[in-house]
DNA sequence: TCTGGCGCTTGACAATTATCAAGTCATCTC
DNA sequence: GAGATGACTTGATAATTGTCAAGCGCCAGA
């Protein structure tokens, strides 16, 4: 049956509370692409036709300008992207390429804002939504304007050890380029920090960052829920 | 009559398309609260009790962390706050502090999602109002990450020039040491920034901005839509 | 197994930005 | 009008961050 295709992101929060017609008349127009690793699916300033959900991969946003480039967000299975473009119908600000091979699902905005006319749950599940990207940009935005670079990078150490569940270790996501670019700054700047954490508690070998010292971590990066949380 | 107070509000975008009944529900729980200038009004982590409207004066958004502070964002009339939080009934994630004296409409956060359920106008309108605030936020991010100082400083003054009608001039509309922190920078850093900017058509006397040669200062400024627009 | 490429690291240096200190200027108060 | 206050500016210096260049090491493909 057609709409198997997308039972998968049927239990998401923007889909779960809402009518079985109203995800049938989302998915109607909706499909599934399969991208490469490297490519740029979204360019900045073009229209957004289609709401993006992540179905497999790791999806980066970007942005550029005057010949220097910055990443914004990385996104993993089941992130949504470019729902705020969508809803004003406006051009996307960011720009998007596959950090891996990803399967993306694709729904027309058109579509999004047909339902969202008619299906209330629909509507407040995207508000929900929305809140949420919301805030978390202006946390993002605090974490870069109140602490320095070292700062930043003890802080993601210390935000993706508890989300790897504190076992004294975990493995970077990302590049470590791409990582310093999130992080604003160079990936030069970003080994020195790096190198600099090991007073904190922090090893790195690789990819992989081992965490001795939880507390002196914590001690220096102090976490805070309004930004890290 | 007892809402004519809140006639003033009736045709904002956040209100404009609601039915009087869902206005009158909204505006029945509301008050009007008056604050001398530099009051700090809001805490961040607080609980968000009440969505914010700025009747008259202006509102400093900012936020601390670590005995530093960082301005985020001026209000002006009739602009809303604290939006984000009172959908998802969750803390502030920024202070708000007058910057004059100001007059403040706050409508309890229960009656905002009470409403949001029952009128699906309003609920447009909220998302509507999202979604610009989140694309407000990554454009800023956009402009901290992926400019200089005295760029931030040259897109802010052709910004503001033409929002003034592109006239020649305009007033800051705040001292200048909010502004720096605004744009991510220590007061002096912007003294030197404006001083940097007379290579560019700008010239500085106290609070006015003369723009000698905004071709000049948009060469130099390369303003762009998804950033400033 | 060798080898090229590329991401990462390190060092030296440069640019940007912040800090500290002093002085100017306007405004407000008394 | 005198004095105090505080914002703004300017200069000197320091810290942070970025740039350029070289070398290391891992991995992929020949």
């Amino acid at each position: 049956m057609h709409s198997d295709r997308f039972q998968e992101i049927r239990s998401l929060p923007l889909f779960a509370d809402i009518s079985d017609e109203s995800f049938a008349a989302l998915t109607r127009g909706a499909y599934v692409q399969n991208f490469p690793p490297h490519i740029e699916m979204i360019t900045e300033g073009d229209p957004a036709d289609f709401l993006h959900i992540v179905a497999s991969g790791r999806i980066e946003l970007f942005s550029s300008w005057d010949r220097s480039e910055s990443s914004i967000a990385f996104l993993k299975p089941y992130d949504t992207f470019i729902l705020a473009a969508t809803i004003k119908d406006r051009p996307y600000l960011m720009s998007a390429r596959t950090v891996e091979k990803s399967r993306i699902i694709m729904i027309p905005s058109e579509d999004i804002r047909t339902v969202f006319e008619r299906d209330s749950d629909f509507a407040k599940a995207i508000v929900v939504e929305l809140a949420i990207c919301y805030r978390g940009a202006i946390k993002q935005m605090k974490n870069i304007k109140l602490r320095s670079s070292a700062e930043r990078l003890a802080n993601y150490v210390a935000k993706h050890h508890k989300r790897a569940g504190s076992t004294g270790s975990f493995e970077l996501p990302v590049e470590k380029r791409k990582l310093a670019s999130f992080l604003s700054m160079t990936p030069e700047n970003l080994s020195r920090a790096f190198a600099a954490l090991r007073d904190h508690g922090v090893e790195v070998s690789g990819s992989l960052i081992l965490i001795k010292d939880p507390e002196k971590l914590d001690a220096y990066a102090k976490p805070n829920s309004l930004i890290d949380g």
